[in-house]
DNA sequence: CGACAATATATGCAAGTGCGAATATATGAA
DNA sequence: TTCATATATTCGCACTTGCATATATTGTCG
């Protein structure tokens, strides 16, 4: 993934967020509606924006679509999204979302779960 | 300086370029045109994008505008631009931006020089 | 003062963006 | 097959962006 990339899939506030939740782990579409508290089409909208350009990979579990970054990041991905995850925790938007993220008990290891529970959000 | 702001400067390649060559030092607009190639508008365009964000501050020499990357940046803008530093070195085109940088010898104390040999480009 | 050099700003236009509303698609369940 | 749920796509619109062309501003020097 290119530099130029990375700084265009940053440089929207709603991007910001979703990709702040992603470096905690996967997340289904349906945990960015509830989180951000924004409506779908403007999810998809966005996903879709990261999806063209790689910034996030997607895998399907029924109904749900699960997104997560790069498995392999490139360096320079790698390199910004260390660089935010350290920014971000100045910013009371991404902390609050970080609270709400726990909240929902989504931040690691809840996809096996929500398969045999069947419920997802 | 926002997170997000720092993105929206950062996200066209033109900008990033000009920023990259400021990361060694302040520089006046014909060294921008001089190293990139591009007509002087061009750069005027994108130094107003940045300034009105402020990326940059702005001295006077003269006829001649001095940009530079802010005295006291913040703490997202210093992680921003060390970790852009780290990137850039993978790529050709920042590279040879350097490489000509050099060549011209404008990476440091260039300003006193100039101010008493009245050239600056 | 006038002429010149360096830089900035205004204008018009094509392209891209962000968003809501409506619609389409895919999957699982009945 | 039909329905409901989750998600994606399309469309229309206002707004922003990037750029070239043209014009304005600012400072220096004579």
């Amino acid at each position: 993934m290119e530099l130029i990339q990375i700084y265009q899939c940053l440089c929207d506030q709603t991007r910001l967020r979703i990709v702040n939740l992603l470096t905690h782990g996967p997340l289904c579409v349906c945990h960015f509606q509830d989180i951000l508290q924004i409506p779908q089409t403007k999810v998809s909208q966005h996903l879709a924006y990261l999806r063209k350009r790689q910034m996030v990979e997607t895998t399907r579990k029924g109904t749900w679509i699960i997104y997560r970054l790069p498995a392999k990041p490139s360096h320079e991905l790698e390199a910004n999204l260390k660089c935010l995850q350290d920014c971000v925790t100045s910013d009371k938007l991404f902390r609050d979302d970080l609270k709400r993220l726990i909240a929902t008990k989504k931040c690691t290891g809840w996809v096996e779960e929500a398969v045999s529970q069947k419920t997802c959000c």
